[in-house]
DNA sequence: TTCATGGTTCGACCGTATCCAAACTATTTG
DNA sequence: CAAATAGTTTGGATACGGTCGAACCATGAA
């Protein structure tokens, strides 16, 4: 049986908990060296090196040479989405773990998912298109319309140079934290891009949580705002 | 770090030889005892066992008693997908493997992907679909316009039904073996149950494989074709 | 009740993947 | 050129996970 050859080399290269680290610390889309890699999977050098060295080779990392520095980054979307998609069913079959801790609720709260916005925030943007209007879902796949391709250009996006790419412009993504579906595709990272420019977020430097600036917070929830409803993204309240 | 910990635990779990064989076995959606999945992993009783005991307090499979028989499963369609999505970068990333087999072959042309139809017929489904407007794609992500519900509700299906579902009446799903999206979520699993009732195709007991019945291939093509173009599913080809 | 079949648990064996220390290579800085 | 920083390679100790035979439970048939 081939197919389960195939799924189990992948499978046991993500089976490692170092590895899997250094995979999950690559979910931002940035690019990190080894050393960082080695710090972050809790391992030598050397141990983080030969792990590396079997990413790369097993496809799942790619590498780039510059100075005495080697930058290893996840080779394309895909691998980040299956990463997510992995974390997905993780989320809803293991929550026997304890409470989630302080930095595990600003994962919560909004996190960058390869390049575009996840977690609540995330999942409260791509909800309020839709009862704005600006997507049009059936089933749960995503469309934009007439007032939402308005919209994006009015925020700053350039839609048609996102329709000349060959990546999807429009996709959903499932939340792994949330269990429930954002915004992804060329428009969800272009979405991204803008907060940033717009300085309403700030992307945290070497994790993949972002944080919302005060002002930020306050014109990101008037643009999700529609006929005077509650603010989606509050304080950053501390539940149990 | 929780990420990374929680990847490797399905990881692990996937990336056993005989449990990711036994994981591509029930990707038809249907149940298996635990002798049929030993002898699908190629491994004795007890080592099958034990993967199973993994596997279901992993979360990973559903078991259900009958009389004298434990029969296992998938446990919903998300580790389905999940396990499609590893396949599918499993796929683009490992082609140095050997020319496919026969056996690969069929599955290549027709295969049922957890509930839906997948595989170059899948795909050319879907395409098809697109061409003839019944479904409209902006990016990546369908739509059913109202041409595609009169279509669908001739071929038999309940969209309505569909729509009061939990589950999402229209999805993508990208094809390992094609590189190409193909039609999942509700209707995609109704069509395939359309296809079965008319008897256009049977599935193969006991694997993934779909094959088509002579009439069968006839009226697919004939359904996909628009405006005298070339059939889509040819015979049986076996191409080096 | 007894027998047979389908599964799980136990114990022991074995292999392999992980890990680190130390040595080695390469690139930049002084 | 020498010193320092970044990374890989090697070697050997360790441990964990997979594997099977045999014994053990449970369910249905005789």
């Amino acid at each position: 049986m081939k197919a389960g050859t195939d799924l189990s080399q992948i499978g046991s290269l993500v089976g490692d908990p170092a590895r899997a680290n250094m995979l999950a610390a690559l979910m931002n889309g940035g690019a990190l060296t080894a050393s960082e890699l080695a710090l972050e999977a809790g391992v030598t050098l050397p141990t983080a090196s030969a792990h590396l060295a079997k990413l790369t080779d097993g496809g799942l990392m790619r590498l780039t040479r510059q100075g005495r520095n080697r930058y290893y980054a996840l080779t394309d979307h895909q691998v980040a989405e299956m990463l997510e998609t992995i974390m997905g069913v993780a989320a809803v079959l293991g929550p026997k773990k304890v409470l989630p801790g302080p930095r595990d609720t600003a994962m919560r709260e909004a996190r960058v998912c390869y390049d575009h916005l996840a977690g609540e925030a995330g999942v409260s943007m791509f909800e309020a298109f839709v009862v704005r209007g600006f997507l049009r879902v059936d089933g749960d796949v995503p469309d934009i319309t007439l007032a939402g391709a308005e919209f994006f250009a009015a925020f700053g996006v350039d839609l048609a140079a996102l329709r000349k790419k060959r990546r999807p412009v429009c996709r959903t993504c499932l939340d792994w934290s949330v269990r429930r579906a954002h915004l992804a595709g060329g428009l969800g990272a272009a979405m991204l891009e803008g907060l940033i420019a717009k300085a309403w977020v700030r992307r945290d430097k070497a994790s993949r949580i972002v944080r919302f600036t005060p002002q930020g917070r306050m014109a990101f929830n008037a643009m999700l705002r529609h006929k005077g409803e509650a603010p989606v993204v509050s304080g950053t309240e501390q539940g149990p």
